[in-house]
DNA sequence: CCTTGACCTGTTATGATATAACATACATAT
DNA sequence: ATATGTATGTTATATCATAACAGGTCAAGG
């Protein structure tokens, strides 16, 4: 299933600086999955089929999904087939931390840091359409200071950059 | 038309920390749109009636506003009244830096600070619905020393954050 | 046991947001 | 005046998202 095995040190995955490059991530999911269970029991949420199958998706895709391209999947294994069935899944997984709502692109993405209260930053390259989560702490922490300053709460943010990629980059050049 | 005469330096306007605040704010809309027709010189844009009136009309409710809305309003001066007419209006206007597109609610609102190669970032109350376009210079900059360490070049960023403004923190308390 | 209540899944139907494609009009420069 | 690029308007359709209800599962308490 893997072609290396780890815990939670692949820097194929758990770097973002590599996130943009080809590299085998069947263990990812594999790790992420595992997660993924011992976060819904602490949670006390279940991981149901659907919701499982969901974010199993998101992770083989490696990439940000439509809901409706996740609907097909999910039809595809014999799941409903309407609107819903993937919104709740999705909305299930972005609750848990699971997933990540990428609103730029109207689409879903799997998180790769899963329990880690992590501020992601998503960099999405308009050349080939990756994405990649970034762990910024640092503009988590300024954005916090900026809302501070004038009173407000932040409580939930979502920071998405549009620009090329390394590869783009060198393709455009 | 404004209660008191000045040329960019109301704080009701220029500073965020009063964004939330009740403020009479019909002379921004006088300061932005006379600065929008400078901009579109510079440019060599066309700031025609409907753009022009576009960017009024997000000036007016000094809010996000939907396409839909903002197209109804025009409709009713005597514009067209099918959806490319709000959105190419809208387009342009983001296009030119007059106006920012706010994912999270699917709405668009007006610039307070255009021309000023601002990092905006989006402070969204949950309570009352206000936007509060605060301008963070450090957020963007720790977002782009991100971004940089990985090889990654970004051209534009949205920062949004969903929270509490002060009045709407106070009443629920 | 078996019922109740909470939650999950599925469906129908509709709503909300956004764009493609084409036709018409207008500006400006030669 | 006429050609060219740009702007506006329209029709039609694509895409994204949710409301509302019906049936199913499962575990806790009677």
């Amino acid at each position: 299933m893997s072609n290396h095995a780890h815990d939670h040190d692949c820097p194929g995955c758990s770097s973002p600086d590599l996130a943009f490059s080809r590299h085998d991530h069947a263990h990812c999911a594999q790790d992420v999955l595992a997660r993924a269970d011992a976060i819904a029991e602490e949670n006390g949420v279940r991981l149901t089929p659907v919701r499982r199958r969901a974010l199993e998706i998101l992770l083989e895709s490696h990439r940000a999904m439509g809901a409706y391209d996740v609907l097909q999947r999910l039809a595809a294994d014999g799941f409903g087939n309407q609107p819903p069935v993937a919104y709740r899944a999705l909305e299930f997984l972005v609750e848990q931390g699971l997933a990540h709502r990428i609103r730029r692109l109207n689409a879903f993405a799997a998180c790769m840091h899963p329990g880690e209260d992590h501020a992601p930053v998503f960099l999405i390259c308009r050349g080939c359409n990756a994405v990649a989560e970034a762990q910024a702490a640092p503009v988590r922490a300024a954005l916090d200071a900026a809302a501070a300053a004038i009173g407000f709460s932040v409580e939930r943010a979502n920071v998405e950059a549009l620009g090329l990629c390394p590869a783009c980059k060198e393709a455009a050049a």
